[in-house]
RNA sequence: GGCUCCGUCGCCAAGUGGUAAGGCAGAGGUCUGCAAAACCUCCAUCAUCAGUUCGAAUCUGAUCGGAGCCUCCA
């Protein structure tokens, strides 16, 4: 069973084949950065962190490149508005990019460069599009010519004559044909400039992508993603641009990851309608929203909502109760004796055998996360049902079989970022992380379990569910078991 | 208008030709003083219609509904 692919280019799933064996060479258009990321973002990178730890789980020694655009009409305007300088605005809001994705859990991409410390490099490719005839220069601005390029649009499947109803150009612009694009734009007094053979300037935005991955990955390399939205025109422009400079293929296979809805709406920008990754943070664990972005498989629209962040918190922690569970059960490990193997151990065993193979079939059909996700909740499922009978805890082939689900689950699980913390630490986190809205700390649960154990020795059930009620329609639950009472939050 | 994509149980969501995974919610049961948690059992013929096929949620056509791109956007 082979790794396969959904290639927008070529609108199928393939077989994927690296370039060099045993290599992988991954760009990733990172962000803009002028602004605070919202769950689109979230989303993006977490579907590229998990196909590069896939990859390399799966044994590939990956590249994995991911850009900061930090030169960009956005960034400038945004500067302008603040009053301050546009190279102090790209910086604060790389800090803020780097915080979030550290507090998203995401591996550190191998190289993550910017595009304002390769300019040298943007030069030099956009002087190779001029002299073999794709770009010319116009006043300050040079502008790539796309009726050269023949391929033009073959990412995005469209062809020139619809799209040319739609192209202006803006005026100031001096370009041959509405669908030319800035690969240099001459600077205005007060923007940031860098010398170039057409007079003082900055890049384009697409040519930084172009440079930068054909400076760390080479001229043709395997996997390029994004967000569905960056096919056109960002991705059609690099292609342009690449492979009008080179006359080689520059990128074998692309994958661009869905959106992320609030009502069914596309979230964005202009629409006003999105989130931030810090404020969702502030009411969600990381984990959840990595958890929610991988119930869906990546291509698909996921719908944003409270309710469904609500699910995937639960969803999390039945695995991290199963977890703890199995850590309970495994404490508890007596005398090891081998019986007459019972149903719930034989099937545990089979599940835990078979959950690699499972895990990886559905990572290797276009990352199906989704699916995976359902292979965890079957084997948590047998999990439980052997921790939940004493007796097993003195059963050789229950420990062996638990110990083996545990591992398994933790070991793929991390492949995916999931299942990182310990059990116990993450209950007990998300126990307290609700406390503020209900009014009640942690001591005051504390107290009322006491004064409810006491009158349940009293047996005096009144008094006693009438304390778990008034827990209850706080939002917090009581847990009896032999143990003793531990309570967690709805 | 052009080009894409989508429509699977109350909700979320896999499955893209071989007879519908999983989670949440719900019903019944075991456990419990009663509950909760956990476990057991139950719970869909896949928007509609017409075709192709031995066989279709999966292919084709039409219809209805939703979304995206064509302008900055993950």
């Amino acid at each position: 069973m082979s790794l396969r692919l959904y290639n927008t280019l070529s609108g199928g799933k393939e077989e994927f084949v690296p370039l060099r064996p045993g290599h992988v060479g991954m760009y990733v258009c990172g962000v803009t950065v002028y602004d605070y990321c919202h769950i689109g973002h979230a989303r993006a990178n977490i579907v590229f962190d998990i196909i590069y730890r896939y990859l390399q789980f799966a044994g590939y020694d990956v590249t994995y490149v991911r850009n900061y655009t930090d030169v960009d009409d956005k960034i400038i305007n945004r500067a302008n508005e603040r009053g301050i300088d546009s190279n102090a605005l790209a910086e604060e809001f790389i800090r803020a990019f780097d915080e979030d994705m550290d507090a998203l859990g995401l591996k550190k991409p191998t190289i993550e460069p910017k595009a304002t410390l390769h300019i040298k490099q943007i030069i030099t490719l956009v002087q190779r599009l001029i002299a073999c005839g794709r770009a010319y220069a116009s006043g300050g601005d040079v502008y790539y010519a796309v009726e050269n390029f023949p391929d033009y649009l073959k990412l995005s499947k469209r062809n020139m004559d619809e799209m040319r109803a739609g192209a202006r150009i803006a005026p100031g612009e001096l370009k041959r044909h509405p669908m030319d694009f800035a690969l240099w734009k001459t600077a205005k007094a007060g923007e940031p400039a860098w010398e170039s053979p057409w007079g003082a300037g900055r890049p384009g935005w697409h040519i930084e992508c172009s440079a930068m991955s054909m400076q760390y990955l080479g001229e043709t390399f395997d996997i390029h993603g994004g967000g569905k939205d960056l096919v056109f025109p960002h991705h059609e422009n690099e292609i342009a641009q690449s492979e009008g400079a080179t006359g080689k293929p520059f990128v074998k296979y692309w994958l661009h990851n869905g959106f992320v809805n609030v009502n069914h709406e596309k979230m964005s920008k202009s629409l006003g309608n999105f989130f931030t990754i810090r404020d969702i943070l502030k009411t969600y664990d990381a984990e959840v929203l990595r958890f929610f972005i991988l119930t869906a498989h990546y291509r698909s629209p996921i719908d944003f909502s409270d309710q469904n962040l609500d699910e995937a918190r639960l969803g999390l922690s039945r695995f991290y109760q199963a977890l703890a569970g199995a850590d309970a059960f495994l404490q508890q490990a007596q005398d090891k004796s081998a019986g007459p193997e019972r149903e719930e151990i034989a099937e545990l065993r089979e599940r835990a055998c078979t959950l690699e193979s499972r895990f990886k079939e559905a990572m290797d059909d276009d990352f199906n996360t989704a699916l995976v996700i359902g292979h965890f909740f079957d084997l948590v499922r047998a999990l439980n049902r052997v921790t939940a009978i004493p007796e097993f805890a003195s059963d050789r082939a229950a420990l062996a079989a638990v110990t083996a689900a545990r591992a398994g689950m933790v070991q793929l699980g991390n492949v995916l970022g999931l299942f990182v913390s310990d059990p116990q630490t993450w209950l007990e986190k998300q126990k307290h992380a609700g406390l503020g809205e209900t009014g009640l700390s942690a001591e005051a649960i504390e107290e009322l379990i006491s004064a409810r154990q006491s009158a349940r020795a009293n047996r005096d059930f009144a008094r006693s569910d009438q304390i778990r009620d008034e827990l209850a329609a706080k939002g917090i639950l009581l847990l009896d078991s032999a143990q003793g009472t531990t309570w967690k939050r709805k």
